[in-house]
RNA sequence: GGAGAAAUGGCAGAGCGGUCGAAUGCGGCAGUCUUGAAAACUGUUGUACCGCAAGGUACCGGGGGUUCGAAUCCCUCUUUCUCCGCCA
């Protein structure tokens, strides 16, 4: 949520950066100015009343102490009448601030000045691509058939247990992705993450926090005995850990790293991309987040980006980025790279981790702030990043490395499988 | 799940319905002293909103109520602790 003091200094800015993501602004930026005016208004009258009864308040306790009980009791008629201005007055105030939390939960973030114009993934800007072949026999197979021929993932099998996206990994399969989750914490822990392991349900405060409440709750498989969301990505409950939450400047930068299953709804998902892996209710992601000081926060995006390509080059696989379109940016972020593997079989790029800055966006939700050098309280700005996620690295895995042999497990993962080949 | 106790500032811990944004201690920050440090002493030390400012308003776990006036009384929810039961 943008900060009301910065939409009010930068109207025009913000109606022409969301032009690239085919939002006008226009008028909703007019009703919440006009209304944040009207709450300035309703604050003053009130606190002039309050002020007021405050003051009456201690003159009839002064009078009470000197005992005279009947002017005080005149001054008390006096009271009834301010009180039921002001109760109005309050009620008027809150349906004020309720209704501009509306409007402002309505505004997305204003996109970075590199952000491309475009409507949707076609038009997102190709950054970097490694570019290495993968060349496959004529029997090549997608990772659906690999896993079937192998015996190591059981997607119907999953359908029996609970429904369908959710696989059941076996034998080497299931080996393998421990692996891979290893594998992944421990690079991240090697650019001086700390590993946070946190609940994989969370309440109504927290999905405000990260923006996943009130839009997206569709998204979020819901427990309404108890009145708990399944977490859809590890950034959630990692990234509430700030929540109100006053940090020093010397606190930066947080780097946490956290393993978790996501759990997602994906309403409305249907065709050729839920085949096999490529999207499931249910997956593994090992997430990157950190908080930074606001003049950081750039530098730090590059350096995460580099930190993802890092493993996409240790896994061997080839990869692609992509500068996000303002049409296809998700609604909190300012700047978002995507990494996208090759499946050789499919022939596909698949996403595999979206890298965001935030920038305040967030913090303003989640009131992450920190007090700066002069003394004054700020907001931070807080990114993420999947490092990685598994299924359709799994999927990319399986189809770039099929041999005659068997598939073939990158040389970094051999340390953390215990073998070479899944045959 | 049953019975009881509690929730106050960064932490610890007072708090009688008016003088309480809240004693005191510790910690933090600034200063004095010192070659430097420690100690000692002095001062300072929450957040949000409104206001050019002076200043005002709100916040003592959350929500509601009683009262002219609530940290203090009442209701309710949540959380924590102790005891009992159950259990990975």
């Amino acid at each position: 949520m943008l900060q009301t003091t910065f939409i009010r200094e930068n109207e025009t800015l913000i109606i022409e950066r969301l032009k690239k993501r085919n939002f006008d602004a226009t008028t909703i930026i007019r009703q919440i100015i006009e209304l944040d005016d009207n709450r300035k208004k309703t604050q003053q009258d009130l606190d002039a009343l309050l002020s007021e009864s405050n003051q009456l308040a201690k003159q009839i306790g002064d009078l009470f102490k000197q005992g005279k009980q009947q002017e005080a009791a005149a001054l008390k008629e006096e009271t009834a009448l301010l009180k039921d201005k002001s109760t109005f007055l309050k009620e008027q105030q809150t349906s004020i601030n309720d209704e501009l939390l509306k409007l402002l939960y309505q505004v997305p973030n204003i996109p970075n000045e590199i952000v491309p114009a475009g409507k949707s993934d076609a038009d997102n800007e190709i950054v970097f691509e490694n570019k290495k072949q993968i060349t496959l026999s004529n029997q090549k197979l997608p990772h659906w058939e690999l896993a079937k021929k192998y015996n190591i993932i059981d997607f119907e099998l999953g359908v029996k247990i609970t429904g369908a996206g959710f696989p059941i990994y076996r034998g080497k399969g299931a080996k393998l992705q421990r692996a891979l989750i290893r594998f992944f914490i421990d690079e991240a822990e090697k650019s001086g993450y700390e590993e946070i392991m946190p609940p994989l349900m969370v309440n109504e405060a927290s999905g405000y926090g990260t923006g996943q409440l009130p839009d997206k709750e569709g998204q979020m498989y819901y427990m309404p005995v108890d009145d708990l969301y399944m977490i859809p990505t590890a950034e959630v409950p990692i990234t509430n850990i700030y929540r109100d939450v006053i940090l020093k400047e010397e606190d930066f930068p947080i780097k946490n790293v956290g393993y978790t299953p996501c759990f997602r709804r994906e309403a409305g998902s249907y065709g050729k991309d839920v085949r096999g892996l490529n999207r499931l209710h249910q997956f593994d992601k090992v997430e990157i987040v950190q908080i930074q000081h606001p003049s950081k926060s750039y530098e730090t995006l590059d350096l995460m980006v580099e930190h993802v390509k890092g493993l996409l080059e240790k896994l061997e696989l080839p990869y692609r980025i992509a500068r996000l379109c303002g049409g296809d940016l998700g609604f909190t972020s300012a700047l978002t790279y995507d990494m996208e593997v090759f499946s050789a079989a499919q022939e596909k790029w698949l996403e595999v981790s979206s890298i965001s800055n935030f920038e305040a966006f967030q913090a303003n939700r989640l009131k992450c702030r920190f007090k700066n050098k002069e003394g004054k309280i700020e907001l931070v700005h807080t990114l993420n990043g999947s490092a990685l996620a598994l299924p359709r690295i799994l999927a990319a895995l399986l189809e770039n490395n099929q041999t005659e042999n068997g598939i073939k497990i990158p040389e970094a993962l051999i340390a953390y499988t215990g073998f070479e080949f899944i045959n």
